[in-house]
DNA sequence: GGCTTTTACGAAAACGTTATAGGAAAAAAC
DNA sequence: GTTTTTTCCTATAACGTTTTCGTAAAAGCC
């Protein structure tokens, strides 16, 4: 429909289509002068390859997909702006694709890319209970490059780009109880994740070695509905035998957690000390200043990106099953 | 590589390739009885067609592009979602590239759809004073539709989502006036683009309205550096004869205001009254918090979404300079 | 029963590439 | 001068669809 093709190309230059095909792609067959001729007439007519025609051909093309849990979320964001500086300097191209915490729409997406669209997939993937059946059998039948990262199923042997979830929870809950919480409870998701489960095995063996009893109340698990979640927590503080701490596990949960206490008029730091997992960036502006551990999501989708298009242009790199680990970032301000 | 084709399903059912085809396509030409046949078979073996095939046959597909300057912003992510939220429910494919206010990368990245990848395109346009004819040659190039929202070239004949810009900045300033400043001043881009020409003149004509003379440096120049704008702001602050008012058109300016305010001791709304053009979730929770006007950033990439998947699909649709206009939100908070 | 129309399918071309195989001319080898 | 090798190009067959056209058989019509 719109520009030239390499057929009106050779005809043009009285050569023929694979000669042209072949000079494009700088192959050893064609002369020098020819490669000349070809290059410029293919500037003067700013040819463009189709990348239908040519992926169709080769079986394979420069795109790939990112499927993640939500965009409106600073870590994502920052995760896709690690991913796309990659795939922009690489040449390949990003597809979208967001499943607010829904499964069968993972699911859905996933069934969607078997029909060869993408050379190769990133995924955060959203919580859910049943299971991540699915990643195996979009790899058995696709056979394409997969990496994971932050939300990772642990069990699946898949390369994955996570942070040192463990060690930095249990600093931030040594955090929180240095500086003086009795009683610092965790917020985390209803659903069993990797991620979150190292979170809370962090949380647990800060509170044990401090000699803090975990009682089954002080892990408080929330939905990715923030109006639920407001009740939820409301509902807790409320208490007379109220937390007199937070870690939130996830950056909506930080930021629902100081709106419970803004509305019960609960003071932080003098009532509730809070941390929160999050990369946002008015962390700093909040009142008061809320203290973080936050992750290195930037770097973490460039790590992702670069490792899935290594595996995409490698085949050699089959057992690529590599845990890429970063460390997570502990900023106290004024929260605690 | 992987899946099954229409090739080997035809064969198995004894049916010539077309009537595969076109009983997977629910064509008249074939009957009810063979239609279930195909359509069972195909269920069974999970067949998916190749799109590389099948766009390149019907030179279209149904992918298409979303360019912004940048995700890690409230407001972009927000439309990206109200993007994805259409075209996921009408099974479109979305590539995401990010320009981060470089224009050489947002001509590139034209230069590169180009290629007919595509069958549709959203842009926000990032700031350049060089114009905007990179758009229309994209058009002349390919005829492929493309619709504009929030950060619009107003002199290209091309469909648009935006807000009421000049009203809300009116209002807003207004409402800075109302509130107590004498000398409120709006922070603005160095680079003239129709969106903020729109809220400087709302400003400007506010001002004029109450009386108050618009002195040279009561519009500040701010760039996409934040370090940059700190030093621009922290010098302007720390003037004996400081503005007492700031109407930050950008998020990013509202977020180094409350900085340099911080670090200035500026008490807000004491002594500084701020609002802010923003969508940051966490506007309530700052401290003090934030005054926004908060684009309906969600609903203007639905709209854009919706526009142009019309345009897509309804070849009619050619007369499409349709601008929409969504209104923003005023909301008042402490700042003020 | 002879005619036209409809129904239901198949053959083949096309979409624009790339890859394989082959071959003429030029260069190198002896 | 003949043989071998290298250089440089072409023809052709894919890749997996969709679409156009053609045509038997079935159905409708009088």
């Amino acid at each position: 429909m719109n520009g030239i093709s390499m057929i009106q190309l050779a005809k043009e230059l009285g050569l023929s289509v694979s000669t042209v095909s072949k000079a494009l792609g700088d192959s050893h067959e064609i002369s020098a002068s020819t490669k000349k001729r070809v290059l410029e007439l293919a500037k003067k007519y700013k040819y463009k390859p189709n990348p239908f025609a040519s992926n169709l051909r080769k079986k394979k093309g420069k795109q790939i997909a990112v499927i993640i849990p939500d965009i409106v979320n600073n870590f994502f964001a920052l995760a896709v702006d690690g991913i796309e500086s990659v795939t922009m300097s690489k040449h390949y191209d990003t597809f979208i694709y967001l499943t607010h915490e829904n499964l069968e729409r993972e699911k859905a997406v996933l069934e969607h890319l078997e029909s060869g669209l993408i050379s190769g997939l990133i995924i955060s993937v959203c919580t859910g209970r049943e299971g991540y059946s699915h990643f195996q059998e979009f790899y058995e039948a696709t056979r394409l490059p997969l990496v994971f990262f932050d939300r990772v199923p642990d069990l699946l042997q898949f390369p994955k780009v996570i942070t040192n979830n463990y060690e930095s929870s249990f600093d931030a809950t040594v955090m929180l109880i240095k500086a003086g919480s009795k009683r610092p409870v965790l917020i985390s998701t209803t659903e069993p994740m990797f991620t979150s489960m190292e979170r809370r095995r962090g949380y647990q063996d800060a509170l044990e070695k401090h000699g803090i009893l975990l009682a089954d109340d002080m892990i408080i698990h929330c939905t990715d509905d923030m109006e639920q979640n407001y009740t939820i927590l409301r509902k807790i503080f409320s208490q007379k035998k109220r937390p007199d701490g937070i870690f939130a596990s996830i950056e909506k949960y930080a930021i629902t957690s100081y709106q419970v206490c803004k509305d019960l008029k609960l003071a932080i730091p003098k009532d509730v000390k809070v941390i929160g997992m999050t990369n946002l960036r008015t962390a700093a502006l909040l009142n008061p200043s809320l203290s973080t551990l936050s992750q290195p999501a930037f770097d973490m989708g460039k790590e992702a990106a670069g490792l899935l298009i290594k595996m995409i242009e490698k085949k050699s790199y089959a057992a690529a099953n590599d845990i890429i680990v970063l460390p997570n970032e502990l900023t106290i301000r004024d929260s605690i």
